[in-house]
DNA sequence: TATAAAAATGACCGTTCGGTCATTAAAAAT
DNA sequence: ATTTTTAATGACCGAACGGTCATTTTTATA
């Protein structure tokens, strides 16, 4: 890696957390200089403009977030518990795993109407992240995990559903409480649908 | 009215709609002042800087909402009614009943790390929300039409999340597919537990 | 080590931002 | 009808914005 491949991922890592926190609207340059510690012509001989900038802490957002949650999963045995390890893994809407919470939720809902390359960003991600759900559930059907009748698609939107709606009503409340009661909620449907 | 507060509203009108779509920080006065044709010096009679006039906004947007929400609801005759109007009122995101989506989803998101007032009017929402849904399952606990062990409280927190997620699905995508897997997913609960 | 190429700098640019205010116009009160 | 109060105007302000560029410094190549 190059000099200026080099720099130009740590402007990206700095920049990351401060979008996905503040909005692409309201974060400046003057931000991610403060934060990088580099002057501003340097922004400029690594991205065009703000729009590449934000455009690439979006990516590298989603990016973080989906290793880890891979990483995490990886590790299961069972196709039980992989989705319990998703849920597990999003549990904590207080303390997220990235700096700003969901990004699927900060970013699709800040660009719905202004921004269409990253809403479709976020759209692939949103996508991403129900075939990983459906590709559990299917694979738990095909080795005698679950029943077979078993939704695996009509399952995987609900539950992505469920768990970015309770991120945002914990943030808001600013406890985890409720989100308890639907990490507990989509477990036991997990379970009801166990063989 | 007198004239100032003909205005005044005049104004939050006008501006609520741009806020919701825009976003806060997005939105410059410049805008409501093109919305409005007002001059610029007309906006600060009637509020004291942009801060005040978001909030306003924000108000506004989730009164007109709850207005027409309640509005809808009221017509209903059993519990079981009240509940599928509810899911029937969200169902369409592409073509909401606000202008620029859920208003709970917009601000909510926006004002998470960063304005601290907006946030808690967001959470009062959200919470008036789950209090709204959990009211007519205990009235159809009570009136005999639903199971009686079924958990209102724990269902309006599943079902709100569930509309709220699937509201940012259906924008992210541009369509209502998916939505309507979770309408029917929550019907088919409310059904399983109607008497 | 000399040279060419790439990266970093910060002063600078035009624009837009939120916000002010003296002045004018209109509405309310007398 | 006159006076007083309120509303509306738009030029103006300083600050902050995204972005540029000649210059300097560093890195890579020969």
């Amino acid at each position: 890696m190059t000099k200026g491949e080099e720099t130009r991922q740590f402007i990206i890592e700095k920049a990351a957390p401060i979008f996905n926190t503040k909005g692409i609207a309201a974060t400046a340059m003057s931000d991610i200089m403060e934060a990088t510690k580099l002057s501003k012509g340097s922004m400029y001989v690594h991205f065009e403009n703000k729009d590449v900038l934000a455009c690439a802490a979006v990516d590298h957002n989603m990016k973080i977030l989906g290793d880890k949650l891979l990483s995490a999963i990886s590790k299961s045995k069972t196709a039980k518990e992989e989705l319990f390890t998703y849920i597990d893994f999003f549990s904590n809407a207080i303390n997220p795993p990235l700096t700003g919470g969901c990004p699927l939720l900060n970013f699709g809902t800040e660009a719905d109407d202004t921004n269409p390359v990253v809403k479709e960003k976020i759209n692939k991600g949103c996508n991403a992240n129900q075939q990983l759900l459906a590709s559990s559930v299917n694979k738990g059907i095909a080795n005698g995990e679950f029943k077979p009748n078993w939704n695996a698609e009509e399952f995987a939107v609900v539950m992505f559903a469920m768990m970015e709606g309770g991120h945002l009503i914990s943030r808001m409340s600013g406890t985890n409480d409720k989100m308890k009661i639907i990490t507990k909620t989509l477990k036991k449907t997990i379970e009801e649908n166990t063989l």
